[in-house]
DNA sequence: CGGTATGTTGACAGTGATCAAGAAAGGTGG
DNA sequence: CCACCTTTCTTGATCACTGTCAACATACCG
């Protein structure tokens, strides 16, 4: 587990509402099943008795490496965090990036099967397993959203892998869109993570992330406002290159 | 929703083995987290109660489509199963393969986003949703498998997009691996899909697979026995592909 | 202001896709 | 059981996309 720093009073307010507003469903909303409906007052305090932190962690300081016992599910609550494994050569693959307001690190097995680091300086809050198990024993509205969390997860990760023999472009275009929903700003996505980052992501080169980003630029799908400022002048174009 | 066909009664025998057996969770036993013990009868009949089928499908026929409504949540019984997209090229993508007592079609949405089809001729059992989701809402040990299953899908999809980066031959490794602790089989994996089917899966085309496969043989990891039988001659030395 | 980390662009090489042809396997009807 | 046909698999030749290496530009930070 990576080195626990002092909490960050001034960031307390922030972490309140948006742990409300996850805990009363209308972040992670579930159209068809399990919904989590508002008020749900005695779930939102179970989950609030077994939390700790938040907890503050730089850009690219690790909260777990792989192989370290799975004790903890994490939930970020500002920042980007991201799920990655180191292979042998050196090479890197980052099977998820997680935003505020999702919960992860869930597993069946022992272990982490991955790292867990920072993409950016984050705030993370922690929530000890065991209890939460026996929580989600006893509140049927904390095993929904256990359910729904990982449902959602794996949802993305299908989507993710089903770029696993598409270009360069669409691999590219598919992240921009992904991340400009997700980060939930108009039109200009500010990348918040590294160009390796998302090459690793992507299962690219770095080089190759900035040439398709100069060819997506050149076809005016977008617009480099800065190395890392991207405005999408046209989605309906870029989600055209996804099917 | 594809073709019904009739029910298969010789078949009811092993169906029932098959069911009590996931149920009593000796099929995805979870270390450390919601262990389902066995006898636990209200469960079982409760799930039993919400089941149709199982259903026959042959190979290659379809038994969701893309955008068809997501009222059902399915268990293959028999047989193997892809869960897959279709692009406007031709070309497709096979997210998973699910084995005999995989619960898959699990969704947070209204529509499923992939198609299910039979790889093989298979059998498979259906779950209405919202009638599982009563159940589990009442049933905690349902509402666990529920997580169970879904968690495990998790992490077999987080390994495989693992693959994202990586060269053919550690792509057909893994999979080989993969299949053969799946199938069960002591050293010789009988591969139930087609060459079609692996490399859709893989993001390869069907000429990689097979020519990665020679290698394979001429580096005696493996050893073709036919063409659809292959035998893990050095289960190590594959492993270490992957690393 | 200098130094480091990060991003951009070019030249070239390598892995795997594509196209094409042939071989093996499986299914069907005689 | 065999001949035939279709599907699936194998192997070869060529090409394209993307990785690698290198140089340079820019941003970031003390």
């Amino acid at each position: 587990m990576g080195q626990f720093e002092v909490e960050d009073p001034p960031k307390q307010p922030k972490r309140d509402r948006l742990f409300y507003k996850v805990m009363s469903g209308s972040g992670t909303s579930l159209p068809g099943a399990f919904i989590l409906e508002d008020g749900q007052k005695l779930a939102k305090r179970a989950i609030l008795s077994v939390r700790r932190g938040p907890v503050r962690y730089r850009r690219n300081s690790t909260i777990v490496c792989e192989g370290d016992p799975a004790d903890y599910v994490f939930m970020v609550v500002d920042g980007i965090v991201r799920r990655c494994k180191t292979f042998q050569n050196g090479t890197r693959a980052i099977v998820a990036f997680h935003t505020p307001g999702e919960l992860f690190g869930w597993t069946d097995e022992l272990k982490h099967a991955l790292s867990i680091e920072a993409a950016t300086d984050a705030l993370v809050l922690f929530f000890k397993r065991s209890a939460l198990i026996s929580v989600a024993a006893r509140e049927q509205k904390v095993a929904s959203f256990l359910l729904t969390s990982t449902t959602s997860e794996l949802r993305r990760i299908q989507e993710h892998s089903l770029l696993i023999n598409r270009s360069a472009k669409c691999r590219v275009a598919s992240f921009l869109l992904d991340l400009s929903t997700r980060i939930d700003e108009m039109s200009d996505v500010d990348l918040p993570m590294s160009h390796q980052d998302i090459a690793d992501h992507l299962g690219l080169s770095i080089e190759t992330i900035s040439r398709t980003i100069t060819d997506l630029e050149q076809a005016c799908l977008i617009e480099r406002a800065s190395a890392r400022t991207i405005v999408l002048k046209n989605r309906a174009a870029l989600a055209r290159l996804l099917s």
